[in-house]
DNA sequence: ATTGGCACTCAGGTACTTCGAGTGCTAACA
DNA sequence: TGTTAGCACTCGAAGTACCTGAGTGCCAAT
């Protein structure tokens, strides 16, 4: 067990080192806070903390820097959730107050997020995982081709241009929608293409044809949907801080421009406490993102979670503002999409 | 009168520059190519040039580095637009296909675009602006919500969820659909609020609320829409060629991150030779692209220029080959929408 | 357990030197 | 007149040496 005073002198060595970028020494400890001790006395805890890893020395004549694992306690068990102050309460309300638009909404999180915290910001939009279907609109949009348009119980809505390849008929069209709408109102999207099965043989055979065109884009849709997006901004935060970065930045930028990464990134982390999951340097276990930290925290529509949102920076971040930024954020997005 | 020798130095320059990264001296050039005069001869042509500000020495005793205006000679007079060779020609062909919704097609573009100049890579949306209204579909999307949809004639979608804040009674909604389509099939989007403005009045008084509602959104769609929009690709690239920028990237980052500069950047490009436009270094009046330079090239649906799209990257740039990629995405993509 | 004392380490800064690629100029040459 | 060889000069880059001081670990005393 690591006793009481090593770890606020832990805390002590992470707040300085994130406000200053400089490894802190045991001498400059003890004049910044008021442990009561002498700096040979910080010395021999810091000797305790080096064995247990949590600090480590860049080299033998500097002070020291937190590991991974050192943050990893920090913000487990030193760090409060700073409140926010009123001025960033104030940019959150009037930055997400009137847009209808979901785009227009995500993209304002977004761009909000990498304000608030100045880190690179991402917002994954809605899954439609649990979501079920709404309506279904078939729409001639020339001569050969038809709009399809889903519209899913959390409002959300895809659309999709089929070319039939022949000229359209519309009282088809119509007598289509009209059973595909029967059929798949208020079904699940996982459920849908399970219940499409058979539609076709309910058409005459010089339809059949059609049916299925439009059948197997339907289900191409709903899938394609399961593939999530994610809208990032702020990458240009990541170049403010690339001191921070052993190397190049460039791997870590490569990495968050791969949606197919933070996808799978996210979908990793699963809310921890605070309601937010983080990742601390080689917790990732993505190549590139190895000295980076990822916080990252889901909103909700209707109860449940319907996807994430959160930030990247360095491992030397500000976790204390940034967990409640994420955190804040990602509540106001959940209150914004309860209209 | 810049003699003809002098103009193949600075051809030889500007060349080596771009392949080296590296000033390049009177020595270096005349063992590299086969002048047939000697260094001493070089330098005299270099000093021609240096007073004709074409290039430039970074001090005293080191070779030289072309101007922004010999960079820009060198495009206009001296550069020949390399022409693809067979895998990039293959890489094109094999990126596009397969693809019908535009928003995809886009998305590839501009990947393609960068994976092939090593560049930033930008591709801005279809603008509107010619474009006319081919049909208008009113959808109930919940108890009291329409989406709108707008299909225009060079296919494009848009859609856009309307509140009316009340019951949606459905023949309602089915003869402002039949209304406005007859309003405003072939009608350019330009003319819509001039061509809608009456409508409400033929309507009984309990419903003009909604329909001055419905189409007060429908105006506001399409004139949000001839707010463009561009996406972009590749930043990792910027920060690999990073040391060709002086200072820092970082304002050439922001500058690419907000769109509005972009656009605006772009519009004020027009074509010029190749059908290519292009930007190099201060010839950008955007604080924070002066040591850029910007390829940009039109694209085009049913005969007319709809949008642009480029590249954006260090003065120090192979123009030949970034100026041959852009001009064959542009025309492939061309093809592409043809469909 | 805490502290003062002390020898030791080593990155970073400063000052100085060397090296060499590249220059401009001049005088000679074709 | 254009070209060339020769030469003195410039100056950044790289190397060397040295110093400084923040920080350390350890020990003996409290």
């Amino acid at each position: 067990m690591i006793p009481e005073r090593s770890l606020e002198v832990l805390r002590a060595i992470v707040q300085d080192y994130i406000a200053t970028k400089e490894p802190v020494g045991s001498k400059t400890l003890v004049d910044r806070h008021s442990f009561g001790v002498s700096a040979a006395t910080i010395r021999n805890d810091m000797a305790l903390l080096e064995e247990e890893e949590l600090i480590h020395a860049p080299h033998t004549s500097a002070g020291r820097v937190p590991t991974d694992k050192g943050y990893r306690l920090f913000v487990d068990r030193l760090s409060e959730v700073k409140p926010l102050n009123a001025a960033e309460r104030l940019a959150i309300e009037t930055f997400m107050t009137g847009s209808a638009d979901l785009d227009e909404t995500l993209g304002r999180t977004v761009r909000l997020l990498s304000q608030l915290t100045n880190q690179v910001a991402m917002v994954q939009y809605p899954t439609l995982g649990k979501a079920s279907v709404r309506h279904i609109e078939l729409i001639p949009a020339s001569d050969t081709r038809v709009l399809m348009v889903l519209i899913t119980d959390n409002g959300r809505i895809q659309q999709h241009v089929v070319d039939l390849g022949q000229n359209i008929d519309e009282p088809f069209i119509g007598e289509l929608r009209a059973k595909l709408n029967l059929l798949l109102a208020g079904v699940p999207l996982s459920s849908v293409s399970n219940k499409v099965e058979g539609i076709a043989d309910s058409f005459s055979p010089a339809l059949k044809a059609q049916v299925s065109l439009i059948v197997a884009n339907l289900i191409e849709q709903v899938d394609a949907n399961r593939q999530e997006k994610i809208i990032l901004a702020g990458a240009s935060n990541l170049v403010r801080s690339e001191q921070d970065f052993p190397g190049s930045i460039s791997p870590v930028l490569e990495a968050i421009e791969e949606q197919v990464i933070l996808l799978k990134l996210i979908s990793e982390m699963q809310a921890e406490q605070h309601g937010v999951s983080l990742r601390i340097g080689r917790e990732n276990t993505f190549e590139g993102l190895t000295n980076a930290s990822v916080v990252v925290s889901g909103y909700e529509n209707q109860g449940s979670e319907i996807a994430k949102l959160g930030v990247i920076g360095p491992t030397r971040m500000d976790y204390s503002t940034n967990i409640a930024s994420v955190r804040a954020v990602a509540r106001y997005l959940t209150k914004a999409l309860g209209n």
